[in-house]
DNA sequence: GTCAAATACGTGTATATACACTCATTATGT
DNA sequence: ACATAATGAGTGTATATACACGTATTTGAC
């Protein structure tokens, strides 16, 4: 029964049972991303919208294209992420002088909501970096960046 | 434009912009689970299939919650992702002594369709784990167990 | 200037993910 | 033994994700 395990030891079960750094990586996300979403609740916001919306209010207004890239999302599912931001008014999607592009912006709500969010945010965020601390935080980013410059050769 | 930058100033960029240990595991994750799926592709399997087939081969037949615990996923999200295993047939689903318990365990096509994909596998883990070294690949796996812990405990 | 190539985007479909709710079965207190 | 609680699992719904394919617009070669 992994009940009654100690979480390290489970962790360790799963990693020798699954050594694949895609795995371990999936693993480890689906518990982070759960615990931003129950942070972000009060705000009406999910883990994804609120990454979405504050890259957009760091960029200004850009063309989904180059959202989609820094994001290193395809560019369909930045099309679908947006949708629950259009539903609820956060987000607004114009045309520009090529009228292909639709470049995205914040709507005053959307900077609201985000100013909402931020704290919540903030809290959750320093729980995980006062525990393991802002070095192992930079040398883990070192990590899956450099990981993830090895797999886009790939793709 | 930021398709003309070195990914490694994009990077950058999206960190500064995003500062969040979710996005930036997220982001992580979506790349190296497409590395993984188009590295097992031609197994007929995408990376959670891989990562589920070779954690039952492990498991031996267990209770779907049992499953589910170890690769800390929803209980339902497991149901559904065994769909595609059942209709391929790699994974059967029958009934224990427990009439309520579904005990999963790999089918013979299950065993060969594993076997199929792990070279394929081996080829695109080593390309990562050789990159990065054996140490760097350890420290990032402590890492993201510690993080997990700590994200655990307000779950 | 015209037309093919390139570019920016959306849709259909399939998988991955989790929460709220429900159903069936087992365990338990009396 | 029986009523109730606890447990194991499935479904409805919504978001997250990517690929194949299609549409509209702009660029560029001639």
């Amino acid at each position: 029964m992994f009940k009654n395990m100690p979480k390290e030891t489970l962790y360790e079960f799963a990693r020798q049972a699954v050594p694949c750094v895609g795995f371990n990586t999936r693993r480890a996300t689906r518990l982070i991303t759960q615990y931003y979403d129950k942070a972000l609740a009060p705000a009406g916001l999910r883990s994804t919208q609120y990454s979405l919306l504050t890259l957009l209010a760091m960029m200004g207004e850009a063309p989904m294209q180059e959202v989609a890239y820094v994001l290193a999302m395809d560019r369909t599912t930045l099309t679908r992420n947006l949708n629950p931001l259009l539903r609820q008014g956060l987000v607004k999607v114009t045309v520009g002088s090529d009228r292909r592009a639709r470049p995205l912006a914040l709507t005053p709500k959307g900077q609201s909501t985000l100013e909402k969010a931020l704290p919540l945010w903030q809290a959750a965020q320093s729980r995980i970096v006062d525990a393991i601390g802002a070095e192992q935080w930079e040398a883990m980013m070192r990590g899956l960046h450099q990981i993830s410059m090895i797999v886009e050769e790939d793709l």
